[in-house]
DNA sequence: AATAAAATTTAGATATACCTAAAAATATAT
DNA sequence: ATATATTTTTAGGTATATCTAAATTTTATT
């Protein structure tokens, strides 16, 4: 079907996309995809010819239809696992990313379908992400970042922005987990740090932090 | 680690080797693999490079040690997975080969042991073949081919020589599965063809399938 | 033992997915 | 508007794992 190298050009260009809303460059892939700008033009044009996406010189690139459905495919088989890995075999939620990103990738017509019904369903990840359903269709809960919120408001932490190994690792030191209720006790006018009370505990957060927290209401 | 292409030269050069229990062949590899013996030629030079295998030009190879506990290292990834394809996923044996050989690679030092006690350390795959432990220890129980079995002798089968999905369909057409009892109730001298009887129900075997078929006493 | 047949290796190509370095196009600054 | 900086593409190269066709070695046959 897609290689797997195809398919991780089309997940990145996805997330790029929903969280950009706008033509995705070159430079931008080359980033998220920690490699070089070259090799992304030379995929580009590969993944364009194959209509899973346009692709107009130095104009950067947007997916197709097709090329979103294939995306989002491969994010529905990344979040499946990722909760199989946490809460079947008993993982972190920092722990299972790498693994993840390889079973992503395996081919089977029925496999995911089967595992989904085995996991009874779930709708999120354990970083709160929605889980694409069969048809790609993906529940978006709206949500507002942390720093939106003024003293005194409560919501809960619904999603990470940024779900790297260390920002995980940090929350688990700070006793901060997805679904908890979060209330902003005070804000610190001169650095913008966050002072926000949980159910069991107190803490003081910077505003880097903040910005990569987000809030249901 | 090892790339995929590797991992499969190593498992196809170890069943071959447990099974002859001399040099393998170039020619042996190559039809296992279904690929050119020209290719095996490089990649073997490339395993004995990495001294995972003996190899003198013509000769043949043998694995090393470590080449055996690479070998093993996959043997136990496939028949954990599939185990968990058929007993969590609802697969039927004849489904979960193909799976099986895109799990096998997935890169992680504790995603197998963690999925071999989720799945509470079971000792044989679907197909009866024993399953290595973590040290790479393989329980190996006596079992004779149902050939050899005389008119009134009894037995439980044990494993099959051929996991072929067409000899695995074969065998749920007529209701054959590991662990049955079996008793041979005649052997036709014109053809060699085997009349057995199970807890259910009684049928003829050619002895092209009873070949495949291990029993143990 | 010489010759024919079969198995194996070598030499040279191909596709994928990368890379570096240089060239070209676009964006920014003066 | 021109010069400069940045981004993007092109050209040419690398490594892996294949392949075909030809050459070589081993095995089998007479």
């Amino acid at each position: 079907m897609f290689s797997r190298a195809e398919e991780n050009y089309l997940k990145a260009i996805y997330s790029l996309q929903v969280a950009l809303h706008k033509n995705i460059s070159t430079n931008l892939i080359a980033a998220k995809m920690q490699t070089k700008p070259s090799s992304v033009t030379d995929m580009v044009k590969k993944l364009a010819a194959k209509e899973l996406l346009s692709y107009k010189k130095y104009q950067g690139v947007q997916l197709s239809e097709r090329g979103k459905e294939v995306a989002l495919k491969v994010v529905r088989k990344h979040r499946l696992w990722e909760y199989f890995l946490v809460n079947k075999l008993n993982y972190s939620w920092d722990q299972v990313h790498d693994i993840a990103e390889q079973l992503e990738h395996i081919q089977s017509e029925t496999l995911i379908d089967k595992l989904e019904a085995f996991l009874k369903f779930p709708k999120f990840d354990p970083h709160g992400d929605p889980i694409p359903d069969k048809e790609g269709k993906i529940m978006q809960i709206k949500t507002i970042n942390l720093l939106q919120l003024k003293v005194g408001q409560k919501g809960v932490l619904d999603n990470l922005k940024d779900s790297s190994d260390t920002f995980l690792k940090y929350l688990n030191k700070k006793n901060l987990a997805i679904r908890d209720k979060i209330k902003v006790i005070d804000i610190e006018p001169f650095d913008n740090s966050i002072h926000i009370e949980t159910k069991t505990h107190q803490l003081v957060i910077s505003k880097e932090v903040a910005k990569n927290l987000n809030i249901r209401l």
